[in-house]
DNA sequence: AATGAATGAGGATTCATTCAT
DNA sequence: TATGAATGAATCCTCATTCAT
């Protein structure tokens, strides 16, 4: 009885069974190639009509997919830069903690780059529920407007900076979803990439 | 005749228009909505029949898009990054200009930057002739080891650093090229960009 | 288990809930729209395929809801129409009161309008039991020629008239009841139907 | 080459086929089933995919459908009702001519009222360019004010006279349109029609 | 070189119906 | 009785590609 009940306040187990299967296409073949045929195959359903019964439409699912995957993501990565003390570790923390999630969930962060870049909708926008992605760059601004309030980092356009970090991060992220490196080889970029900008907005001394 | 030869040569002009068209489209409706139809009307084109002609396909079209973006952009920074004196500056301005052609041609940059995330073939697998793509990150490295050889750059590792560049570079361009900033805006945006990754690369004096 | 008996001969109460639900969605959304999807839901049935357990297919819930409309809604004219004098009156008054209808049922009226010429079985052809709506010709003929017989109507062709007639009420209530006026300007319009058709069977003299 | 030059004017041999094909078909199945796998069958079309090619979708079909069949009976009326000698000729010409048309045009009619009634789009809303439909009894309505005002009618209200002698053209079409009879009991029935409302509206000497 | 009609596969979505529970 | 998940056919539509002319 209580799985019946659960059922109704969780989603249900099809749901859930349709967004990993959603996430495993897009991986595979990107957004564009990853229609509800493909996913229906791959979740084990007869017909693409069990998706549409389950979402209200494309657009739903892909933002099903992607909650699930920023979901699973920023809680494995909140607890990591939680624990960091200091401006300038958490910003360390966050950058090798999002680069080294590669390594622990390939597929979902394959699928979510892909989502981010390509899912438009009919009239070309961006489709997705932008809130996690644009956040990130808002949050991040913030984080340093702060780091700089406490002098613990320079002078610097923290907009820009925001936007330059979290792009090179996704390029990094890009290169390695694609073309697989080893876990070691990737933190090691990870750590060099924290370096790089930690050494951009450290405070100067006036000479 | 000689007109008859110089098309065995040349690309012929209908080619040439189908390629201005299908930038265009792609510009304004992105890749996915880029269908041979929408591409032969805005070439004035009766039919899509003729891109066919013209193209073995919808690949092929897309690597000589990609090709004229990459050649006009190419050719537009290469001039000026000659132009400039010293490892820094050569990297200051490779990044001011390239931030800049968003302003010279946007609809390129934003064609570019669609057909880069969004253009993958059947398989999945990224289409574009990622060469070019790829080279730029290549021939970065290769700049930032010159630079590091003469004592121009401090220590840091080169490939992670040009990866994060150019990552950098696109993610303030896609962000411009969709929300249109003016001019100047941008050119500070672009100075900001150059000032954070110069700092970051100066050589360091051991105390 | 009295209850359980009742049920055997009345309709279930869940039928009669899902007829109701079946009227408004039609009135609303029209015959082809009314998906069982959407009765459901109107009728607060979590599912389908509660409908299809009480009625053995759409045509089966169709013919419920019509049986249901023509019931309700002869009901209401037989005892006004009863109450009148005379020939002439009684047809006065079935215009007129038909007419009315729209006025206190309009849902009911759009439904049965909208069944009427829209709903077709699988072959195309009209799947509405229309006995009663073809009967409704058929008494007025009968109607008309015992007027002729009694010569408080004139000559003519009391199939055609009869035909005439309903054509013309149902033409009046569609445009109504789509374009919905006051009620007295609806049953000016009545009195002015039930008017015209009395003058063109009136009986005449011969001069 | 004059064959050539026509398509550009005309429209095209196959939107004229696959339209003969939807009238057919219409008449046959009805609106509602009237689905373009169906049309295109009858129209010799391997696929779908031609209709959607030549018409923008089922309603552009449903329109060139409707401006078609309108187009040849109202060309068929006009000759006669402009040959009609004074407003109560005309309107018995209108008449007789208007129920005549199904037997010439058979299909075309039984197709135009099942649009008439049943094609409504998306939104309920009656999706056939209502134009030719509405102006019949504006029309109507125009050309019996006119009468009044010569004196050749008497007193009633022209509108709802105009929507009652519409609607009982078309009832009486209907009924014969899908109970077919022959031409010879037609016409008798457009005459007794006819007379039926030149009764109804004629002037009357006050004794 | 160019046209434009035709193709056929594939796209998402809706629907009535069935069935195990 | 009632649920709700599952089915599979059918809906319209878009697409890249082909082919005769």
């Amino acid at each position: 009885m209580q799985a019946k009940i659960e059922r109704s306040f969780t989603e249900s187990r099809r749901r859930e069974q349709i967004v990993a299967a959603a996430i495993e296409t897009i991986a595979e073949v990107g957004y564009q190639k990853a229609s509800f045929a493909k996913i229906a195959k791959r979740a084990g359903l007869s017909s693409t009509g069990m998706i549409s019964y389950h979402f209200a439409g494309k657009d739903d699912l892909v933002r099903a997919v992607t909650e699930k995957i920023v979901g699973t993501i920023t809680a494995h990565m909140i607890e990591r830069i939680e624990a960091a003390d200091g401006r300038a570790d958490r910003l360390r923390t966050y950058i090798e903690t999002n680069i080294g999630m590669v390594s622990v969930y390939p597929a979902q962060m394959r699928a979510l780059l892909d989502i981010i870049t390509a899912a438009r909708d009919t009239s070309g926008a961006i489709q997705v529920d932008t809130q996690p992605i644009t956040d990130r760059v808002g949050l991040m601004t913030a984080e340093l407007r702060d780091g700089q309030r406490t002098g613990e980092f320079g002078e610097f356009d923290a907009r820009v900076t925001a936007i330059a970090i979290t792009g090179a991060i996704d390029a990094l992220v890009t290169e390695r979803a694609f073309n697989p490196a080893d876990d070691d080889e990737l933190h090691r970029s990870a750590v060099e990439l924290a370096d790089l900008f930690l050494r951009a907005i450290e405070p100067r001394r006036t000479s």
